[in-house]
DNA sequence: CGCTGGATTGAGGCCGATCAACTTCAGTGG
DNA sequence: CCACTGAAGTTGATCGGCCTCAATCCAGCG
């Protein structure tokens, strides 16, 4: 129920094919240790206290789920992205070398801590890393667009992204998520209030069922056109 | 006037270091021509046609403006990004290998077509240009994100980042832009008249000095101020 | 000169925010 | 096991910002 990663082994992770180099781990603490490595647990809530505001590691999640955040003037929260097992943050950080947000664990949750310079001395020498980590990088430009324009749409282009990120099998969309409704609705610019309403609306509709931080997708199909239209 | 950049050359072109290797250009038809180069011209509003939708190249604004956007099920035109002299479009298309969307010339301009597989090549044997591409596509995951709340809010920070990227000169921030009051409603999701509105309220209030295309920012303080609360 | 597309400005309506009351859940300790 | 407590979720009533629809103004151009 804390865990919405139904996987908790390295073999989702976004960033394998640098551990599984050489049928061995290159980068992260859990196959060879380094001394700057480490493997973080973090209770829910936790932030990561970066080393320094200095960039140096991305964090790929083991288990559980976490968002990146910014707060603001008004004390109001704006999440920038969610995180589920086997993705990675801290690309944004790579370009200007500073941690624009911060990181806080949505349930108990294990991240892998990767050295960014080891990252990029392994590169050197692979150009199929190479090509991995742009498509990764690449792949990220596509993601967190929920520009659409009525709340409605946001939720269910968020509900559909969620369901294949939480790998919710295809025929039984369910999963259960971390976040509070305010969470979800400081991530779509929503208040608590309206993600709830909309919760509702969808479960009356037959379009979704949910109750609390369990959700299930009953009209994919609907869903879709929501969200696309 | 039709040209927002006021650099018509290389010098300002996020590719550079590809293309300046050796003293020589590696990539764009400009200096080194491969048969599959091509550098392009394109009128206002004449859109970019890729050679099939699979994914093949990027391309660099050498001179004039362009946005990317798809048409939704109810004909609304949704802008993912404009793109200015010196900047690159096409990163998106790189993880699925399939443009995710149009992209149309918003005055006359010019656009060197970047093969992907040779940078790809030309990556492969030097670290600093492993570095550079990764810091680009670091880069883009940081911009683009006017998620702010209030219609203002959006619109000021979209000012802030248009004076930057068009080069403005920091003690005379005047620049004129190439799209259209509908353009940008259609990019910060608001109407053509609300984009209006409130350019005439900061106007009101000494914030900026619109007319038409041309734009000064006067009150670069105040403007921050607003886009960041 | 008139034509056309874009920009501006006004009036009214709707969606989501705000404020508030109540319910449910999860954790704690008796 | 139950009682208590605080946080999270739901639901209702009202308010305000942005959208919609419409008229007018303006610049550019044949």
């Amino acid at each position: 129920m804390n865990n919405p990663g139904h996987h908790s082994s390295c073999d989702i992770c976004q960033l394998s094919p640098f551990c599984m180099e050489d049928k061995n781990c290159a980068l992260s603490t859990r196959c060879l240790p380094l001394p700057t490595d480490r493997q973080i647990k973090l209770k829910r809530g936790e932030t990561l206290s970066w080393s320094s505001d200095k960039f140096e590691h991305l964090y790929a999640i083991q288990q559980g789920a976490m968002k990146t955040f910014q707060t603001n003037a008004d004390g109001n929260e704006i999440i920038h992205g969610f995180y589920f097992a086997g993705e990675v943050l801290g690309y944004e950080a790579i370009n200007t070398g500073y941690y624009p947000f911060s990181a806080a664990a949505l349930c108990d949750t294990e991240v892998c801590e990767i050295p960014f310079a080891a990252m990029l001395e392994l590169l050197e020498s692979r150009p199929a890393l190479q090509k991995h980590i742009i498509n990764l990088l690449s792949h990220q430009l596509t993601s967190s667009q929920y520009l659409k324009t009525s709340a409605e749409q946001r939720l269910a282009a968020f509900l559909i992204d969620l369901s294949s990120r939480l790998h919710a099998d295809k025929n039984n969309l369910e999963f259960s998520l971390p976040m509070t409704r305010e969470d979800i609705g400081n991530y779509l610019r929503l208040t608590p209030e309206t993600v709830s309403r909309i919760c509702s609306r969808f479960t009356a509709n037959q379009i979704i069922k949910s109750e609390y931080k369990k959700f299930r997708l009953i009209d994919l199909d609907k869903l879709r056109l929501i969200a696309d239209e």
